[in-house]
DNA sequence: TACGCGTGGAT
DNA sequence: TATCCAAGCGT
């Protein structure tokens, strides 16, 4: 940092009077408590304020205080995130909710470095919370702050790598003020995502332009550096819809990894119909999959393919092609070799489900007619 | 360190 | 349609 101390004072009192004039009014804003902050904190890794706002409603609707949350069943707890994404921060945070209740009876540590004990809370998340809620001189550095300031201060350093956030750390350090950081950098978060946007910058209502050296230079879309991330890999999968319109068969993910713990049709993937992968698959996966719920699952059914198009669906890693099938349940089947549940209608929407079962039981329902 | 981990909006 | 990206964290 080359700016004299004049000008850091200037750029401080020009940011912070410009969030004092044009802060969004977020539901958050309206509290100071550490609960209410790390929620959002917390709803909002990676995801849109839009998208927080009505699941951040819900959730205090239904988890009032900490105690609450800490004390739910996980079934009530999936359900209130589902669709939200992201599934461990849930599980992380009803973690970190029983550290707070029983490790810290209840009393929120203060500082950074011992939020950051908690489980979901990282560096960013421990220095929001530290100075939002009890106004510590933290830098909180997230893809505002990375935008924000790579702008400012023409900072080269790749952003996805992450030894890069200590150099952005340093660098923002010595601007924040002495009281009121959390003010700063929500200002930046505010400044990031409705002025110094990533593809058309409103630079000419920018309240800092006069300091930003990338907007005196024209280069603001060189910032961000950023090396990019590979594309989604794809997979094929067939979901299965064994049963009738009155109940049908469900199956809970494992425990860890993608979509943990949620429940979708059974789904079968290529590799589980074959050991040799360089084995081409038939188009039509009908007799494999019965052999393979025959063999698996001691099941004896007629599977036949869902008429219409298949079900994509995007992660951040992962491409999935899903094509669906169906067969009927026979009466008293044993469903004793099968890893899962059968699911009356009526207790459907007890089950907390991804947005892919969302999309693949609406895709049902509109095909199977 | 690099990668796994969701979803929806914007362009 | 394809791509990027949005208040990141855990391992």
């Amino acid at each position: 940092m080359n700016w004299t101390t004049k000008k850091q004072q200037a750029f401080q009192r020009d940011f912070l009077n410009w969030y004092q004039q044009n802060q969004r009014d977020l539901p958050w804003r309206h509290f100071h408590d550490p609960y209410h902050i790390w929620l959002s904190e917390i709803m909002l890794q990676q995801t849109q304020v839009h998208t927080v706002i009505p699941y951040y409603q819900r959730f205090l609707k239904a988890f009032p205080t900490i105690a609450d949350l800490a004390a739910t069943d996980e079934a009530t707890l999936f359900k209130a995130w589902e669709g939200l994404g992201y599934y461990s921060r849930a599980r992380n945070l009803q973690r970190a909710a029983q550290q707070i209740c029983t490790d810290y009876q209840g009393v929120w540590p203060q500082t950074a470095t011992e939020l950051e004990k908690l489980a979901g809370i990282g560096p960013y998340t421990a220095a929001a919370i530290a100075s939002i809620a009890f106004d510590a001189p933290e830098p909180a550095v997230d893809g505002n702050a990375y935008r924000v300031f790579a702008r400012l201060l023409q900072i080269k350093a790749d952003v996805a790598q992450p030894k890069t956030r200590g150099i952005f750390a340093a660098a923002i350090r010595p601007l924040l003020p002495t009281t009121g950081a959390g003010d700063f950098n929500q200002a930046t978060m505010d400044l990031g995502a409705t002025i110094c946007t990533p593809k058309d910058p409103a630079c000419l209502l920018c309240p800092v332009q006069q300091y930003c050296q990338a907007y005196q230079t024209g280069t603001q879309l060189d910032y961000p550096v950023k090396t990019k991330k590979p594309k989604p890999k794809p997979v094929h999968l067939a979901a299965l819809v064994i049963g009738d319109p009155q109940q049908w068969l469900m199956q809970q993910r494992p425990g860890q990894g993608l979509l943990a713990n949620l429940w979708t049709y059974p789904l079968v993937s290529a590799a589980d119909l074959q050991s040799d992968e360089n084995d081409k698959l038939p188009a039509d996966w009908s007799a494999l999959l019965t052999q393979y719920v025959a063999q698996t699952y001691q099941l004896d059914l007629n599977i036949t393919p869902v008429k219409g198009r298949a079900v994509t669906h995007t992660f951040t890693h992962l491409k999935w092609t899903i094509d669906l099938y169906q067969a009927k349940l026979p009466a008293k089947t044993d469903l004793a070799f099968f890893p899962g549940q059968l699911v009356a209608a009526a207790d459907y929407d007890q089950l907390a489900v991804p947005t892919v079962q969302k999309k693949l039981q609406q895709r049902f329902l509109k095909d199977s007619k």
